[in-house]
DNA sequence: GTCTATAAATGGATAGAC
DNA sequence: GTCTATCCATTTATAGAC
């Protein structure tokens, strides 16, 4: 029964759905059950709200790379089945992640007017998944499993293809398992069309 | 001197760049050097503003709809540079284009909130593109240009990668062209790339 | 078609009691 | 930590003059 972190949570699914501008203190209070007076008093203003739930994206967009640089030490050969199961997981623990699905909406929204926001999402959206792909595709170079020519585009392909599916049928619904699995049906899909496309 | 149309190109741009809701009737008056009761003159009150935008983007679709129709029946062959300069047309002319990205911003705000929104959004942003990609990719695999194997995930590999680029380096973005030259240069390689995979 | 003036609602924020 | 009560700015919208 920490209000504290109710507020938050509320707030941040509100913000996603609205925006941070589009809600009120009142708002949020009111499906809390609580009087404005209330958040004021763990809150400095609105605005504080806003750059804590900044700060708790900054510290999962961290905790996760250290989780995923740890299971990449671990790998030593990528087939076909190893790529789909990766990309499935990365589709639906990293950007269907009902925490990250949130904050990419409301980032969505804020990177629009505030340039915080906007750095917060890239990090989150782009940089941190290309980083990431880069070093299994290297890999994947190495290993002979794939053709090194063209290697320099491979993540980005690959990047856009399950965040295209995760816009295309998971962005902004409400953690529904159906959209989830309509967008992995269709990574399934066509990350095994590109993988066959690289393989030597 | 047409207010109706300044007080909707106005209300766009504003709402594409902090969404409906955090946009006041005030700030739209503000820019336009008018008072409020001009504005309501002209419309009935502030959602008819975005009705009205709406419909606008519908009758846009439309158009461009059967531009695209009129230029494909005139294409008799697509090898690499042809298909580069498609993409980078599609890219430039499509998704840059200026009332078009407005558009793609207001909308990647409201349909969060707004279901006429979200079905307006999917059809500017993947159903038409899909369309027409579909076509050109039918034609390819008829003139045995591209391998059949794999041809039904050709369209959606290569809107992602499209629409990848926008978002990373145009959307959201003032009319930069910057911005649009390094979208550009993205789109070139990624699908020379990509046409490289699956050509016979 | 646009202006002044103003009503009525909503929103951010604080003081002081419990 | 939360509540009641209240303040003041902002916002949507209208009436009536020009």
């Amino acid at each position: 029964m920490n209000n504290r972190e109710n507020m938050l949570n509320v707030a941040l699914d509100m913000f996603s759905k609205r925006g941070y501008k589009a809600v009120s203190v009142r708002d949020i209070c009111g499906k809390l059950k609580l009087k404005e007076s209330a958040l004021y008093y763990h809150f400095k203003n609105k605005q504080a709200l806003l750059d804590a739930l900044y700060q708790r994206i900054l510290d999962l967009i961290e905790s996760m790379r250290s989780s995923f640089d740890q299971a990449f030490a671990m790998i030593t050969s990528v087939g076909m089945e190893e790529m789909k199961m990766v990309s499935v997981s990365f589709l639906k623990d990293y950007f269907c992640n009902s925490h990250v699905s949130k904050f990419i909406s409301m980032l969505t929204i804020e990177r629009l007017s505030d340039a915080k926001a906007y750095r917060i999402y890239r990090k989150l959206v782009y940089d941190m998944p290309l980083e990431q792909c880069d070093k299994v595709f290297k890999l994947m170079v190495q290993k002979r499993i794939v053709k090194a020519a063209g290697q320099e585009n491979y993540s980005k392909i690959y990047c856009s293809i399950i965040f295209n599916a995760y816009n295309e049928h998971v962005f902004g619904k409400t953690a529904s398992t159906r959209a989830v699995e309509k967008a992995v049906a269709q990574v399934n899909q066509e990350i095994e069309a590109f993988y066959k496309l690289i393989r030597i």
